[in-house]
DNA sequence: AATAAATATACCTCTTGACGTATATTCATA
DNA sequence: TATGAATATACGTCAAGAGGTATATTTATT
């Protein structure tokens, strides 16, 4: 109950929503979820700290990058949650903006060798789920 | 993605968790959640009052009784995650002993009745979901 | 060594919400 | 009409948490 009282309170901030949502696609760091979601530093600090106090995410440290990622084994109430929140967010307009974005930025060379060096698996440029991309 | 919150914010306190459950299974007045959860009777008024406001559930009225239900067209973030929460229900020990305890309950004749009358549709007497009832 | 970048933490303020006590309100019934 | 049962609301208190400003910490670079 502990868990899934810790997942839902997690969830219930959009904040952290478009945060998990993009966690799903691709591990980022602070500074990436910050340009990504245009809040400040410390609240992207802040938000992915609470998500790691409740083992909603894990870190690998990478020089002065704090990397971000889904656990390797989530807990099963986080596991369903996420796959279920996968699905509403497909629809979701602020969602679907976060995602763009999110393209964007991997398509960098340079944020992807430092996603790479940081030893994370970075996933290959996705086609736009929209077919105009304007 | 207000009403993704919303459904969120009404998930995450334990309280409002036990009460969709068990909803999940049959309408029921104020006074049953109450003393199937032993909790206040304001206690069980609000929280049914804040769910009510988030459009989580609906009433109706019958005579000095407010029968509480799950919405007939649930919104889709809703639908979708109660039945998350159905399914990670069933292996949640407080779930359990709540449901248990309703089985119980929904053998009583006045209970019943009351909810009959109240134009509901009450299930039929649940086969026990684990062998022995002791 | 000084600087800058990335991240985290401390302190403050404000809002939300959880729960207790007390008190309406409504309806059936004695 | 007075009483009791079921429900809802008002008021107070307390804790959690969201976000801002300022500041520390670590690491790479000049």
């Amino acid at each position: 109950m502990e868990n899934l009282l810790s997942v839902y309170k997690c969830l219930c901030d959009e904040t952290r929503l478009r945060i998990l949502q993009l966690l799903q696609h691709s591990p980022l760091c602070v500074c990436h979820i910050q340009h990504l979601l245009d809040i400040s530093q410390v609240n992207a600090s802040r938000h992915l700290g609470y998500l790691r106090k409740h083992d909603m995410v894990e870190t690998s440290r990478f020089q002065n990058w704090t990397i971000y990622s889904l656990p390797q084994t989530p807990s099963e109430a986080l596991h369903r949650n996420l796959a279920c929140l996968q699905d509403l967010a497909g629809t979701e307009k602020v969602f679907v903006d976060d995602r763009k974005r999110l393209q964007k930025l991997l398509k960098e060379k340079d944020v992807r060798s430092l996603l790479n060096e940081g030893g994370c698996q970075i996933p290959s440029p996705q086609p736009s789920e929209t077919k105009e991309n304007a």
